[in-house]
DNA sequence: GCCCAGGCACATG
DNA sequence: CATGTGCATGGG
């Protein structure tokens, strides 16, 4: 994709393949929010602020390599949603969603931000999230924090989780930074896919759809489909109904093949705003 | 008050 | 292996 960088600035010129509303609110990330026409993005200790401009987007930073990669920019969309044009289920989620890109997101915070994401929903998540940084990161910008420290977060015992409003996931939080570090998250990549998943799932607060989620946001694996109520509910729109959440991920990877993905995000953005 | 949200752990058949 | 149940919390 064509992008220009220049001292604190990345210009991005394919407004068709960058869209950051669609890239930030289509349910991949929880360290953002909109001020104004801004879009301020702040993962685990980086920022940047976006603006639109007439035949470029704008992302304003320090660190213009770090955002290269964490949206993605190398990769060609257009390419990827040219591939997927053969599937009619997705003429209308792909058209809704046109400047949708998968991000390349830090493995830890993916990890931590997808446990707490479980049978909760997308304002509570941020606001968890956010209440941790408040008290554990360090100050970015104005009332924006960075992401803690795995060191930062092994200190805090249950009840701190719970204080921050994560409910009954506050023991599998406690749990699961007893069980891997970030290193050891960046050391399953040499695994293939259907072992590191395995991996993912042994640990604390981690079943199929959140590993799912860690595998497609943070390790960037195209054969994944995360099934959770909007897109069950979907398939058993579209599809023959099953119960059996397990059977849809089958059925949709074995249909999407590496690109399930991709296919995901753009169904699962689409049915969410649609309802 | 009930139902739901980017589900998971655990018990039971 | 498959199915069922309890679970914190805030918003609609």
């Amino acid at each position: 994709m064509k992008y220009e960088i220049e001292q604190n600035l990345i210009k991005v010129y394919c407004k068709d393949e960058f869209n950051p509303e669609h890239i930030l609110e289509c349910g991949q990330v929880f360290c953002f929010k909109k001020d104004g026409e801004v879009y301020k993005v702040f993962p685990g200790k980086e920022y940047a602020e976006i603006t639109e401009n007439e035949n470029y987007y704008e992302i304003k930073t320090k660190n213009p390599h770090f955002f290269v990669k964490f949206f993605d920019l190398d990769s060609d969309y257009t390419q990827i949603k040219y591939n997927l044009a053969k599937y009619k289920i997705l003429e209308k989620p792909i058209k809704f969603g046109y400047g949708i890109r998968i991000l390349n997101q830090d493995l830890f915070e993916t990890m931590i931000s997808f446990i707490i994401s479980a049978n909760n929903n997308i304002k509570r998540i941020k606001l968890i999230l956010n209440n941790i940084r408040k008290n554990l990161g360090e100050k970015v910008e104005d009332e924006i924090y960075s992401f803690p420290s795995f060191e930062k977060l092994l200190n805090c015992d249950e009840q701190f989780f719970k204080e921050m409003g994560a409910g009954y996931r506050a023991s599998y939080l406690y749990k699961v930074l007893r069980q891997i570090t970030p290193e050891k998250l960046e050391d399953l990549k040499k695994l293939p896919l259907d072992d590191l998943r395995s991996e993912l799932i042994s640990l604390s607060g981690i079943g199929p759809k959140v590993a799912d989620c860690l595998l497609l946001f943070g390790y960037h694996k195209g054969r994944v489909f995360p099934v959770d109520t909007w897109i069950a509910q979907m398939y058993n729109f579209y599809y023959s109904p099953l119960i059996n959440r397990e059977q849809i991920r089958k059925n949709l990877v074995d249909q999407f093949g590496d690109l399930s993905g991709f296919a995901q995000q753009y169904l699962f953005y689409y049915q969410r705003s649609s309802n």
